[in-house]
DNA sequence: AGTAGTCTCGACTGAGTACTCAGTCTACGA
DNA sequence: TCGTAGACTGAGTACTCAGTCGAGACTACT
């Protein structure tokens, strides 16, 4: 691993846990060995070592998601909603340190001014909305969603899995406990309401 | 209005607009026109503010919900949670830069570390969750709610509501714009699955 | 007037901080 | 063997910030 891999990979550990303002450059210097002036050479300043952080994160997320969509199989557009937000949840689950990234307040605020850092935000966003509403529209092409509006329901069901991912990150409550409850919600907001088995067509 | 008052409405609202760190006590000075001594006079520490903030914040916004509750009537269960969740929505939007701070990384990580800060969170969403079973198990009882784990189904709303407000603070979706979409799908989750009208007896 | 307690002031301290720069090291082609 | 380009170094610089301190003002009571 080069210098500069192991300085994206101390800093984005650091950032995540402790916040980019709280992390100083001598740790990111101390932990990877690099000399603070290494840091320096590879990236202009702190802020781009950020940016240059959120990219990897960005392109990993959406790698990530392309290979599971890729390979998994749905029936129905509800089954292929069920998936995306189990993965979603997984996700945070496993890469939990980076993830949180997303749950600072840190990028929303170099977002307002700076147009690279707000790019890359909304490519994660707008990437999962799509897959949501992709999944959404699906099922009510073969009956198994209702038909709503689908932008504004991809935000809502957003919202739940993040809301609760956030919950969890922040220790405030185990998702995992919620997660059958998360699964039900979703069916219940989007599927027909007369009867608990068998389609409606539309 | 006490220059220990005026310091305390200054903090907030640059705590919660820069973030904890990123807010130098001159600052707070400056625009108090309290000399920075005197702001060490009635707070031990920068923290010691900040958690004062924190419980002002708390006891405001229990006072609010209080006086909601005590001066709304409603006819059933499902009507109590409609009534909390708008009014969730309504208050993070009139006070929204009070309510950001509850967005905020910085109240987490005190939180970890700082015991009473932890406590005074813990009560915010405690007094949420609490408000939102009730109306819940009231629902249950009237039938207006199906029969669930209220506990999680609070956590569950709470996540919903709160994500999308979160959301919405960030700039990245005006919540205002999913707010019919936010109380038909918590209706959705909660009333029985089996007709549109006219609740089912328990 | 005298005094004690409360409150306010702002220059000052010292511990950090991001970033610089002059120069070293290493690999490799001529 | 030498020249050179790129990776790397770390002491140094200019600056920011939380917190201190000694002095003084205001108030209330004797």
């Amino acid at each position: 691993m080069t210098k500069k891999d192991s300085i994206l990979e101390a800093a984005a550990k650091l950032f995540s846990e402790k916040g980019f303002r709280e992390t100083p450059m001598t740790e990111i210097s101390r932990i990877t060995g690099a000399a603070e002036g290494t840091i320096f050479y590879h990236f202009k300043n702190k802020e781009e070592l950020f940016v240059a952080i959120l990219e990897d994160l960005k392109t990993h997320i959406i790698e990530e998601f392309k290979s599971y969509t890729s390979r998994a199989e749905f029936k129905t557009g509800l089954d292929m909603l069920e998936g995306v937000i189990s993965f979603y949840v997984y996700l945070a689950e496993t890469m939990e340190d980076r993830f949180l990234l997303l749950h600072r307040h840190d990028i929303y605020e170099l977002a307002e001014v700076n147009p690279v850092c707000r790019g890359h935000l909304e490519e994660i966003f707008t990437y999962f909305l799509d897959l949501i509403e992709q999944a959404i529209s699906r099922g009510q092409e073969d009956g198994s969603i209702r038909k709503t509006d689908t932008r504004k329901m991809a935000w809502i069901i957003l919202s739940m899995v993040d809301g609760l991912v956030r919950f969890n990150t922040f220790r405030l409550y185990e998702a995992g406990a919620l997660y059958n409850e998360l699964i039900e919600s979703c069916r219940r907001i989007l599927q027909h309401p007369i009867s608990p088995k068998g389609a409606m067509n539309a």
